[in-house]
DNA sequence: TGAGCGGAAATTGTATACGATCTGCTGCAA
DNA sequence: TTGCAGCAGATCGTATACAATTTCCGCTCA
């Protein structure tokens, strides 16, 4: 018996760990993901790893170029803008629906998740910062029982997180805490007016927060596109 | 050399031609998808068709059930509302950005759009004419130009047509198609309001000619949670 | 020196083989 | 007759093998 019958890892534990990765900031977008390679960082066969990539093609984290492979996908700007314009259709009155239905319990385990940003913003730790970050809006989405529009939603937040590796125009300042908790604040009091105003006042400020003017002309132009 | 080597069909039309089966109700709800059987009628092997159904997976057309198999989705009462409350998020807005942005070109096109829909419901071939009812939800959606939101109707739309097999009231009747051809006129006026309007109503009447009762308690009840 | 052109290496695409799991039948015992 | 154990068939999950394509390097020749 020479190896292990059962593989490591299943596919979605794959998708897991890599999305976590490119949510961290851990793996920047455009980087190649070789089958072979990850496969021998999972230690299972490509089958797994073509399956786990394919399912993070369908969610948009990676674009997949026939016979030359995965790679994380660099969102253009025109594509940035599309994901908070849908960001901003279902994000604000999904808030709305939570704050019409957060129970004391899901109020709890919004404290505990802010509480977790703010321990990984004093750790310095940016990358876990931003993926809890991304996971507040999906669990607001969640508590509207929606899950329809948590998927959606989901998968814009994870977009989200491609965009802020490339167009964010503060490397090191981070979505302001702010935001999150005067949110909190009004699902706790249960003001759905408020919720959903203050969720579109928050994509519009991180919105705000991106550099998405188009690359003049100019030198670094043609490198861009020499460099793909 | 007995066979061709290229396979007679790429996953991505395997993908095609089931989904447009399902959408015509050709496949019902609940309908096994053995993977030895699709790859026999396409001529493909099973890796293919694996691929074909995981993907199909993603956009809610079918449920995989660990080594049982793959069956078209029936969706849950809830699920049901969940879809239509989804497109009524984002459809609305979209048809208003869709009337601000129309192109003569693309108002001729919707009207031929109509005009195929029309030919099919006489040919009493309500299949087809409900695909198309639903791709024009689609069309509009292009016009708006956000690929984005596009591609999350798309898969709702896909949806609906899954909630409109198990839950449309009337069998014979199709949506109305006056909904569509007053949608195209504010659109032609490039009236954006209305545009947006006669949207949010259209889904609105698509949600109420469901049957989204839940089935009540006696003996029904029981041989449906028998038949699962 | 630089452009053009093989050709080998690397990488992905597809098919097939094998193992694991589930399903349904058959037979035996209570 | 009923219930359960066990085996056979079918179906899915994973790994591996082979084919097709791309990439990259080095060579030749203008």
């Amino acid at each position: 018996m020479p190896t292990t019958k059962a593989p490591l890892l299943s596919a979605h534990e794959i998708v897991s760990q890599l999305t976590e990765a490119v949510h961290e900031h851990r793996i920047q977008p455009g980087a190649k993901l070789s089958e072979d390679e990850v496969s021998d960082i999972f230690g299972v066969s490509r089958t797994l790893v073509r399956q786990a990539l394919r399912s993070m093609e369908h969610g948009g984290l990676v674009t997949i170029e026939r016979n030359r492979g995965a790679f994380v996908t660099k969102p253009t700007i025109t594509e940035a803008r599309e994901v908070f314009e849908a960001r901003s259709l279902l994000e604000p009155r999904t808030a709305r629906a939570a704050a019409e239905r957060a129970t004391r319990q899901d109020i709890a385990d919004l404290e505990c998740h802010i509480a977790n940003e703010h321990a990984a913003l004093d750790r310095k730790d940016l990358g876990l910062a931003l993926k809890l970050s991304g996971d507040f809006h999906v669990a607001i989405a969640r508590i509207a029982e929606q899950r329809t529009v948590e998927d959606f939603i989901r998968q814009l937040v994870s977009r989200s997180s491609l965009v802020i590796a490339l167009y964010w125009r503060h490397r090191d300042a981070v979505c302001e805490e702010d935001a999150h908790h005067a949110l909190l604040d009004a699902l706790r009091a249960g003001d759905a007016d408020q919720a959903e105003e203050l969720m579109k006042a928050h994509l519009r400020s991180l919105l705000l927060q991106l550099d998405l003017r188009e690359r003049p002309e100019g030198p670094v132009s043609l490198r861009d596109a020499l460099l793909r």
